[in-house]
DNA sequence: AACTATTTATAAGA
DNA sequence: TTCTTATAAATAGTT
């Protein structure tokens, strides 16, 4: 959609990458924004540019809360897997060649392509990426801790000042209060 | 870009959005594989529609080593709330408060409107998530156990068969075999 | 950062 | 679902 059909193929030239990839990545997240809003839909976006810098976008649902809802989808998959995997350290060689086969033969009558078994195969990396995802409640730990001290700290603050805070406006502002210090 | 204009929000008959979600999907999933690659960027896609279904996008780079490469970028980041927040447990209700006012007085010398601290927000959420995902080499264990059985399984055949395998051709098929256990 | 000629995406309809 | 088409929206090249 310019003066010229542009090939979709990588921009070799480094600084004529820049303009493009900022008109896209906005776009992409403009879209991305408006499918969630339109179809009701939880949809994360994280764009990494070459050099290294990160752009995100999340619908209401924040991108843990998406991933969570992805991991739990796989969950029982995961644990059938898990299942499987032990089954098989029981079972013969040959019974693994067997399952092997037959899966093989699934696949034949469902006609998979090549190009599908790739497909699945980034489907079990992600869903081997959204497992992982679920292990560490410690940030979240600390970052509720800051929370809570931030909230103690303003009490105190407003009881000197004899002002009126409430919990709302101190959860208003004590996270972004934080996240300086992330950058 | 249709017939009509079209606001922006929800629509509310379910199955009106079934035709624009899946139009929609398709579009985004392609200008994200278009940013990738033109731009040469890190692209990782979530859509999950309000019926629960998962579509994902991801480039080259598969998820995971997106969101490793997220982590990393927010590491020291973390780190650093980390130290800052034991650094709180010593330091007195005084101190901290200090250090809020301090953090508030940036954050209005930077010119830093409450909708940039939402974002700055959903980004802790993001390194959070990204900080989870990084804990649980557990499955990917699982699944090299598997190709490993695979394999010998395969080399297992080929010796029967008396057929030459290749480690390439077994790891072309090893993964995708197992993959239908998933669905 | 703005402009505009084009291309691309897509809303509605079949 | 898939195709068609009129129109809106995105964006490549330019200033």
């Amino acid at each position: 959609m310019g003066r010229k059909k542009l090939e979709i193929k990588r921009i070799e030239n480094k600084s004529s990458r820049q303009v493009p990839f900022s008109k896209r990545r906005n776009g992409l997240i403009e879209k991305a924004r408006q499918l969630s809003v339109l179809c009701d839909a939880s949809v994360a976006l994280l764009v990494v540019s070459a050099s290294g810098k990160l752009y995100s976008f999340s619908s209401g649902d924040n991108l843990v809360k998406i991933l969570d809802r992805y991991g739990k989808q796989h969950d029982d998959d995961l644990k059938a897997l898990d299942r499987q995997s032990k089954a098989l350290d029981c079972g013969s060689h040959h019974e693994l060649l067997e399952l092997v086969e037959s899966k093989l033969e699934e696949s034949n009558v469902d006609n998979v392509s090549v190009g599908s078994l790739v497909q699945l195969e980034e489907h079990l990396e992600n869903a081997l990426s959204v497992t992982r995802a679920r292990k560490t409640e410690l940030m979240l730990k600390l970052v509720e801790n800051l929370k809570e001290k931030m909230e103690k700290s303003n009490l105190v603050r407003a009881e000197a000042d004899n002002m009126d805070v409430s919990p709302g406006q101190i959860s208003d502002i004590n996270l972004p209060v934080t996240l300086p210090l992330l950058n």
